[in-house]
DNA sequence: ATGCTCACG
DNA sequence: ACGTACGTGAGCATG
């Protein structure tokens, strides 16, 4: 029976999956510092090429380590000499390529004088004489010499997952020539690649012409005299001997003696563990969680060994039972977890539920009545109960729609995963398992995504998966727990994170209370400014288009008007507003585009998009704080989010008008803090003419001015001075570069630059502490926060000048940000303590980094005021005072 | 799905 | 020479 071999050209694709991600070279590195961008790129390859092929025979072809010691060495000194040598960082990933080879089921051969081509060429003649079908791959052009009926060439395009299919054909069609052809095209225009010569000036274009009329090289040459005089027919005279070299070069061998056969080249299908074992040591997550949770593998002995060993990580799951929950509430530590049908915890569906620990095993159940079970609340509301979860803070909100109060929860997966490495962190528990060397199912997998989610009713499947999720986060938390040891993280996580978690789930549930009413009454408003902007900008612009779209708009002013172009997207003009009001002095159409621009923007995201998010139940909005989310330690909020309602322009503010209190007699009220960045800044630094401004109380943006402009202690600072100097001050806490400031404040650079240096030298610690900084993250790859927050920075070095420096901004940026979050989460805490312990029923509702909003009555309003600003002001001690500012009202509008 | 724009700290 | 200010989320247009 004929059968079907596959031919791969291993140094020529090893070549083209190099540099097909050769952008991404500095962001594949191992922690051991192991490039790996040509190996992720092959694997691509291998898996979406080569295994669905499914052949019968295959073979990595690789040329011998010395390219002079083939015969087309000794033929011609100069041969491939003029390559470019291979890159280092390729170099190192080839002994890994070939163990990916074989892990992959294929078989490596390479052999002294040989080039890959010739084992290629001698392999697909072996094959075609047993009456097989060859299919070679490469990437070298050359090889498609080789093609007949029985042997097709597959030459990579662009990248390594895109083929080209040569049959004799498809040559035919392409060059008008035949496969044998090809040796004498290549015999006329040499080879630049490999540094050999044919004939001068003969390129693709002659050569081809030239074989269509005289068919091959001898019968060329047979009739070279008969040509009408030209300097080609001169070339080819003067260049002959140079041609049969080439032709010898370029000629593939098909007789080589090979210490294999056909016989020793068996496919054989990917290995689970080889692939498993390799993947680790490459840190390849992506493809580990592939090969784990969609057993991609068909069936061999390797793959039934190995599914096998992935049924003994996980227990089977058992069915939940009263009986069971009676056992099971006498247990000290237990994992739970509930499975939703979407992100939106307050109102997705829970699908199944599971419970379990080592000892009693794992219990899985989609009835969600069991939690009228006695042995289940307990088990839940029990503090004595040391529970392990996944997201506390959605667990928390779940039970409390389920009646129950979540407690005694003393692992919490996601958040511990969070605080050991933000980097990569999607919040997927198969992702974050896997970083400790577990691999269970994606809930993709399982659900699907998109339209076509669906909860699989067979069997059970489900009870299986959240079974098994439970067990990953049972087994886990020893592990996970020692890593938080080492990084010095416990007090971060038991006293910070764990405890806020339950604080923002609070507020979470609690929601914000919309005046809908009065939201609508806005909106309407908005609608009428609107649609008379429009119709005067149809009117100047002579013709009616879409002004949101910017591309319509960017061909309306910088086609159709003619206005200068200021600044290019990747896609063509920007239109943002710093453009838009360059241009505002020369076209009056352009202040009505920006009118419409805020309007547009403020009906449709905070009118419409508000309204849409208003549980009807309730009339209040219930966002999510996600607290495992920033790459600094803030949190972030959705749906909505309430963490950027409009504040800088009147007409936006007038926005937060619509949230109100959720009782009458009751007040909005809110409280930040001052300049908390500088003077965090201030503290880690010890800068004493900084640290002086802030312990003296002064306007530390007119203190700065002095500072930059030279001026004495009490010198009156004007607007502009000010300005400047606070524009400054944002660019310390950024971590400051000349570009960004000149173009901040639209000043030449070599100004920015001074206006830097002045500052360094007025604050001369802080420029030693953003050069230490630097150097710790070049180091240690990680900075870190007063309370052992850490931000690993896998670009600070990387041979790109931009993405290092990108690296190093966030380097200095990151330890400020990140300690200031880390204090208003410290408040927080202490604050919800304080409101408790006093008795009140003041709630807090919402943060925004470095500002709490709260609702009470307003008789407590003082107290409250009291409270809250001493318990923020002392949440931590610093070098320098914290100073908290506070404002209270009807709505939130006033409470700021 | 991606890019642009703009809302916040 | 390089050509970016730090951290987010949502809506819209477009391919």
């Amino acid at each position: 029976m004929s059968k079907k071999i596959l031919l791969i050209d291993g140094n020529s694709l090893a070549f083209r999956a190099f540099y097909a991600m050769y952008q991404q070279l500095d962001r594949m590195v191992t922690p051991e510092g192991l490039h790996t961008n040509a190996l992720v790129a092959f694997n691509n390859f291998l898996e979406s090429i080569v295994l669905p092929m499914q052949p019968d025979l295959a073979l990595v072809a690789w040329d011998a380590r010395s390219g002079k010691e083939t015969f087309r060495g000794d033929l011609y000194a100069d041969y491939k000499s003029g390559r470019d040598k291979a890159p280092a960082e390729f170099k190192e990933q080839f002994p890994y390529l070939r163990e990916m080879v074989e892990a992959h089921g294929l078989h490596n051969y390479e052999q002294i004088g040989l080039e890959a081509d010739d084992i290629i060429g001698t392999l697909s003649r072996i094959g075609q004489k047993a009456g097989d079908e060859v299919i070679i791959i490469t990437g070298d052009q050359d090889l498609t010499q080789l093609v007949t009926d029985h042997v097709t060439v597959k030459l990579t395009k662009k990248g390594v997952t895109q083929v080209e299919v040569y049959t004799p054909d498809f040559i035919m069609e392409q060059f008008g020539i035949t496969p044998e052809q090809i040796i004498d095209k290549k015999a006329l225009t040499g080879d630049t690649s490999d540094n050999y010569p044919g004939v001068t000036k003969v390129g693709e274009k002659t050569a081809l012409k030239l074989l269509k009329e005289y068919h091959d090289l001898d019968n060329l040459y047979a009739h070279v005299e008969a040509m009408k005089p030209s300097k080609m027919k001169e070339n080819l005279i003067n260049d002959k001997d140079q041609a049969y070299r080439a032709q010898k070069l370029a000629t593939i061998i098909t007789d080589a003696d090979l210490s294999i056969g056909l016989d020793d080249i068996v496919y054989a299908g990917p290995k689970e563990k080889g692939l498993v074992t390799l993947f680790e040591k490459l840190h390849f997550r992506q493809a580990l969680n592939k090969l784990r949770s969609q057993s991609l593998l068909p069936d061999d002995g390797q793959a039934a060994e190995a599914s096998e060993q992935k049924q003994g990580n996980f227990q089977e799951v058992k069915e939940l039972t009263d009986v069971a929950l009676a056992k099971l509430g006498k247990e000290k530590s237990l994992a739970f977890h509930i499975d939703t049908t979407g992100d939106n915890y307050h109102q997705a569906d829970m699908i199944a539920f599971a419970i379990g620990n080592d000892q009693l095993g794992y219990f899985g159940s989609r009835d969600f009545t069991l939690f009228d079970n006695e042995h289940l609340r307990q088990i839940i509301e029990d503090k004595s109960i040391q529970l392990r979860l996944f997201n506390a803070k959605a667990h928390w909100v779940l039970l409390h729609r389920l009646g129950l109060t979540l407690a005694g929860v003393d692992f919490d997966f996601l958040l511990v995963a969070y605080l050991l490495d933000t980097v990569g962190n999607d919040n997927v528990l198969s992702t974050l398992a896997g970083r400790f060397g577990r691999y269970l199912a994606d809930d993709e997998a399982i659900y699907g995504k998109g339209a076509k989610f669906a909860v699989p009713d067979e069997g059970r499947i489900v009870e299986e998966h959240v079974g098994h999720k439970a067990q990953t986060v049972f087994d886990l938390r020893d592990q996970a727990f020692e890593d938080l040891d080492k990084h010095e993280q416990g007090h971060l996580y038991h006293d910070i994170e764990l405890p806020l978690s339950f604080v923002l789930a609070k507020m979470e549930a609690r929601g914000f209370t919309v005046n809908e009413d009065r939201l609508a009454k806005m909106g309407q408003e908005m609608d009428e400014q609107i649609a008379s902007l429009k119709e005067e900008i149809f009117q100047m612009a002579g013709e009616e288009f879409n002004i949101n779209s910017t591309k319509q708009l960017g061909t309306l002013l910088f086609e159709k008007m003619g206005l200068p172009v200021i600044k290019k997207t990747k896609t063509g003009y920007s239109t943002a507003v710093e453009v838009l009001e360059k241009l505002a002095p020369q076209a009056p159409i352009v202040d009505h585009i920006l009118s419409y621009r805020q309007l547009a923007k403020l009906k449709s995201t905070y009118v419409d998009g508000l309204l849409a998010v208003v549980d009807q139940a309730d009339h209040k909005v219930h966002t999510r704080f996600l607290q495992t989310l920033t790459q600094t330690g803030r949190l972030s909020s959705v749906d909505p989010n309430l963490q950027n309602i409009p504040m800088r322009t009147e007409a936006g503010r007038k926005i937060r008008h619509a949230f109100v209190p959720s009782h009458d007699d009751w007040v909005i009220f809110g409280a930040d803090y001052s300049q908390i960045e500088l003077r965090v800044l201030a503290s880690i630094t010890g800068d004493p003419a900084m640290e002086h401004a802030f312990v003296e109380d002064e306007d530390i943006h007119a203190e700065t001015a002095r500072k930059v402009f030279g001026l004495p202690d009490d010198a009156p600072i004007d607007a502009d001075q000010r300005r400047t100097a606070k524009a400054v001050n944002f660019g310390i806490v950024y971590g400051i570069s000349d570009y960004g400031l000149s173009k901040n404040l639209n000043i030449a650079r070599k100004d920015a630059k001074a206006f830097i240096e002045t500052y360094f030298q007025e604050f001369p610690r802080i420029h030693q502490w953003m050069e230490q900084i630097k150097e710790k993250a070049h180091q240690d790859g990680f900075v870190e926060t007063i309370e052992h927050r850490r931000r690993y920075l896998p670009d600070i070095n990387a041979k790109n000048f931009n993405t290092r420096s990108f690296a190093e901004r966030t380097a200095m940026n990151s330890p400020i940000q990140g300690s200031a979050a880390d204090i208003i989460k410290i408040a927080m805490i202490k604050v919800s303590d304080a409101v408790e312990e006093k008795g009140l029923h003041a709630r807090m509702l919402v943060q925004v980094h470095d500002e709490l909003v709260f609702e009470c009555p307003k008789d407590e309003l003082e107290t409250l005021r009291r409270t809250v600003t001493s318990v923020m002001d002392s949440a931590v001690q610093l070098a320098i005072p914290l100073k908290v500012e506070s404002h209270a009202g009807p709505t939130w509008y006033e409470a700021k």
